[in-house]
DNA sequence: ATTCTCACA
DNA sequence: TGTGAGTA
């Protein structure tokens, strides 16, 4: 699997993610204290999720959804994998260029990520994404 | 404007 | 989990 680092790339502030995933911030850290999503950080300490974060995220509020608690869904989902961890902090650049590459190569990013994906999760997804795509 | 940690009338 | 405080 090439673009298993894509996928592994840190690329959205906590914000997008909300949006993503229709998640409180909270809720989002909360889970995070709880290791079922380890975020990369910027230097400025900063949360940047990839695009498995979000995943993870989706299965989670599915999962809670569904009224299974963190232990439960600790034991239901793998347990974040070795090395697999964002170590590629793609932001972290001027803040003009930062939305150029949200914009753009996301749109980019996104397309592949759907088709990669199986139709039934892809749906999944692409409700969570026309929400994100019309934030303005 | 955003995000972060911490704490609870 | 929400929410406000005080930062970075």
């Amino acid at each position: 699997m090439g673009d298993d680092i894509r996928r592994n790339m840190a690329l959205f502030p906590i914000g997008i993610v909300m949006k993503l995933t229709d998640l409180t911030a909270r809720q989002i850290r909360y889970y995070e204290q709880h290791e079922l999503i380890v975020p990369a950080r910027t230097a400025g300490n900063q949360r940047l999720f990839s695009f498995n974060d979000v995943e993870r995220l989706l299965e989670i509020k599915a999962l809670i959804e569904k009224g299974v608690n963190i232990a439960g869904i600790k034991q239901v989902m793998n347990p974040v994998s070795k090395e697999s961890d964002d170590a590629t902090i793609v932001s972290e650049q001027s803040e003009v260029k930062r939305k150029e590459l949200s914009d753009a190569q996301l749109h980019r990013l996104l397309k592949q990520q759907l088709l990669e994906k199986r139709p039934g999760q892809a749906s999944l997804i692409q409700g969570q994404l026309s929400r994100f795509l019309n934030k303005r």
